[in-house]
DNA sequence: CTGAAAGCGCTTACAG
DNA sequence: CTGAAAGCGCTTACAG
């Protein structure tokens, strides 16, 4: 790491300002916080001070003293991707109101990362807000996952998992209520006629086991034979893959008349193929997805699709950990996602 | 804030440790980290202890003690948005190599609060990756400028500006050379026979600026004749202001032939508003982007754009970082931009 | 090689 | 109302 030494004009500290307003510096910490008994010409003096010099206090040396370091930390996937960098935004802007700052780690969906930085973390934050990696890269590595789920377990703060999670007990959650969303999209699906649905799908994260589950019991509800042929995955997290896991459905499964595409990738994904195979959208086929894409709503069909409460589960989130630093206890909180319906999806013909 | 009281069950300290390991809490200090003398043996006992109790050092008093915290801080405008959140990734996984974690502070694009956020940042960080905020709202507050561009002066730690910068002596700055981009722009678009090329631009951040200054030298060398009709402005940072100032231009000034867009919503915007004039892209419409929008290259057509070397970009601005840390100067660093030649721009016909 | 001590900048009982 | 003192968890000369 750099030096140590510190920067040559030294930020003042309390005991400048002490030195500054002729008082000791434990008047100017009572002063400047306004705690405790200062008389006001006292507490106009410091503050003269203070402000002559410039003073900040030092959030270390407080959080120090006080046990706690008034920082909270997030653990996510990757900075960028809706909607998830959305709810981590409500979540920042939610905490700034308490005054909190948020720092930002990421695992890079590097599951040997990830659980580096959750140790990591561990000694300098008061809280953390996980969003897991997806397994695709620790298919086949239990002992990973176990791991990870352990150290949360040991963390010693509170620990919410915000969009996805993973089964610990004493840590709290909140997402999107993905089983009904999905089950209402088929469902929408199928009032439009749709017998044949297709269903692009992903890495086993919670969010998108739960979404395919949802699938699959509207299908079975609606007595609808559902069999794995209309089923596909993305091999990777790009729209190249989303386009051949489309490809591969629509050939393999040609009476399929409606899809639903899990994530952006997987829609985007579906559209390219669509174009490729000559299929209008939703003449020849119908299109569901998960999240909108703006820019496909812009420049080619509006999607019909399901919009998360990303706001909701951002405040959620922010208030469900304060509480939880004020001793509350872990609650799972399952937000309602809305189903937007617009162009991409038609009654069969 | 939350309660200060600490967590139920104490994180062991050095001191726990030392008790464990029957020595000083010095020599644990010393035998974690492996600097000065210490007997093989006792740093054995000591690593056994502290892995026993799941030691892991709290990196608020290291850093009190250090007199730096080992966390730098980032104010951007938003969480989202590209390519400046790819830019920050990087910055992010570079700072990682050296075992440092990025705080992310947000402006919200509000320059009153990206103001406050840097006092607050003052006290709690070795130094500050600086975004600026676009000006739209600052508009007429020549004071916010000068408030802020005073602020950073007096930071007492490092700054560097990333993707786009204030006017501030001693700050460091790490950006695409944009005039020069821009410049290429326009030569490529008058090499292809285009004399009429419209321009869409946004706020008055040095990015936005500079790419407007070279594509106006570009005309200018070219002996074009440049009038401000040619001109529109984005009054949002949306697609749908996009798409109407794309129609104001298109409309206004009809013997356009090429288009340049100067970011995301800019580009999406254009693609709309030549979808309801029935002009095709590049048949009717040249268009060159900066930036290139996936989804619209995938669907619609393969745009011809300006891309930005985000990873030099973050690597720089991260090693500038480490650079200033250890006393070095402030450097202006400009990477160049490469012009990625696809469909979406053509010989005027 | 190891320990006792001082100190980073703060907060908070405890006296007075 | 105010100050002296202790202590948060660490690091680092200084002795020994």
């Amino acid at each position: 790491m750099y030096t140590n030494r510190r920067s040559p004009r030294r930020h003042p500290s309390l005991k400048d300002v002490a030195l500054a307003a002729r008082v000791s510096h434990a008047t100017v910490s009572r002063a400047l916080r306004n705690v405790g008994r200062v008389a006001p010409q006292t507490r106009a003096a410091v503050l003269a001070a203070a402000d002559r010099l410039g003073y900040t206090p030092n959030l270390i040396a407080r959080g120090l003293k006080n046990g706690a370091t008034g920082m909270l930390s997030a653990l996510v996937p990757g900075l960028s991707g809706p909607p998830v960098s959305d709810m981590m935004s409500v979540v920042n802007e939610e905490l700034e109101r308490a005054g909190i700052a948020l720092q930002i780690h990421t695992s890079s969906e590097d599951a040997e990362r990830q659980l580096e930085k959750l140790r990591l973390i561990r000694g300098s934050s008061d809280g953390v807000f996980f969003v897991p990696t997806s397994d695709l890269l620790v298919r086949g590595r239990d002992d990973l996952v176990q791991a990870t789920t352990r150290q949360v377990q040991e963390m010693g703060v509170p620990v919410v998992f915000v969009d996805r999670y993973l089964e610990v007990p004493g840590a709290g959650v909140v997402c999107t209520d993905n089983e009904t969303a999905a089950y209402e999209v088929a469902m929408y699906l199928i009032s439009l006629g749709h017998r044949s649905i297709g269903y692009l799908t992903g890495p086993a994260v919670s969010s998108v086991r739960e979404r395919l589950q949802g699938f699959r019991r509207a299908m079975a509800e609606a007595g609808l034979a559902y069999d794995e042929s209309h089923l596909e995955s993305l091999v990777a997290d790009s729209y190249e893959a989303g386009a051949e896991a489309a490809l591969r459905l629509l050939r393999r499964a040609q009476a399929i008349t409606a899809l639903v595409t899990y994530n952006h990738n997987a829609t985007v994904g579906t559209v390219v193929a669509a174009r490729r195979l000559g299929l209008e959208i939703p003449g020849d086929l119908s299109l569901v997805a998960f999240d909108d894409v703006r820019e496909v709503s812009a420049i080619q069909v509006p999607l019909t699709y399901v919009e998360q409460d990303v706001v909701s589960i951002g405040r959620h989130a922010a208030q469900l950990m304060l509480d939880m630093l004020r001793g509350g206890p872990p609650r799972q909180i399952r937000v309602q996602a809305r189903l937007v319906v617009r162009q991409s999806a038609a009654a069969v013909r």
